[in-house]
DNA sequence: ACCCATGTTCAGCT
DNA sequence: TAGCTGAACATGGG
């Protein structure tokens, strides 16, 4: 479910819940219900994959995970709901979600989610110049920087932009870095189209693919970076270049075979 | 039936 | 002490 495109949706999906009173709370978050019942939902907001309930005392703060999902007007037949908020004529089901109750959403800059219209591409290059020997799939998986961007779009990005994933920031030039910028704007609004259509993994050039879409060219799969989270690249796009071979960091890596 | 996955936090170790 | 690793959460699709 959870990149920033597929939390535009849920919050067009919530919108719907906008000036509708919560009658009933309850769920098996460790949350204070009290404070949600008899309140408005005045807005839904989003910040990357976090997602908020403003009322007029609190913020509901949810994050879908991994497995998050969501109902409305449905229950899932075999899970419990993590939060349920039932309204007049509505119920509104929150699964396998992180929430919690927040005051404000000072700390949730909107300059820094590459969905909102706020976000600030000068601002994010600015970041990446603190972190020189990061690899780029691991700032670009960093919400601190790119508040939103997923495996998926952190794998297509890179491909669009034809960067190598385990290239250290310091060696994505400054042209190749506004390019990138780009293409993670304009992939994740495609994104949220293809999700609409259910059509997300068939609309990739390199992510889950055996072939590279422009090029033919075999698309090579590996663990990579800090997060351990798997790179998709083309064998012949995304050359890794360095500008130094410093960082005698060559431990051989644990291998899994299984 | 098994493996894997659009994510993040945290305990425990070096 | 900072940094890394694996576990934990717990569902659903191929």
């Amino acid at each position: 479910m959870p990149e920033g495109p597929s939390i535009l949706l849920l919050q067009r999906d919530l919108s719907y819940f906008i000036n509708k009173t919560i009658l009933e709370a309850e769920g098996y978050a460790e949350l204070d219900y009290d404070k949600l019942v008899n309140r408005k939902v005045l807005d839904v907001k989003t910040w990357g994959k976090h997602f908020f309930i403003c009322l007029s005392n609190t913020i509901i703060e949810l994050h879908l995970q991994l497995f998050g999902s969501y109902t409305i007007n449905e229950r899932k037949p075999k899970i419990n709901p993590k939060l349920s908020l039932k309204f007049a004529k509505d119920e509104l089901n929150f699964y396998v979600v992180r929430v919690k109750l927040i005051d404000s959403m000072d700390e949730f800059d909107e300059r820094g989610d590459v969905m909102n219209t706020a976000w600030d591409p000068e601002l994010a290059k600015q970041k990446l110049k603190t972190i020189p020997e990061t690899f780029i799939c691991d700032a670009l998986m960093d919400q601190h920087i790119f508040s939103g961007v997923g495996n998926i779009i952190k794998n297509e990005a890179l491909w669009l932009a034809k960067i190598h994933p385990l290239t250290r920031v310091k060696d994505v030039t400054v042209a190749k870095q506004n390019i990138l910028m780009k293409e993670i704007v304009k992939f994740a609004f495609e994104f949220l189209q293809y999700k609409e259509e259910g059509t997300v993994i068939k609309n990739c050039g390199a992510y889950q693919q055996e072939i590279c879409r422009r090029c033919k060219a075999p698309i090579l799969k590996a663990e990579g970076g800090k997060t351990k989270r798997k790179n998709y690249w083309c064998e012949k796009e995304q050359i890794l270049k360095s500008t130094t071979e410093t960082n005698g960091k060559s431990k051989k890596s644990t291998r899994k075979k299984g």
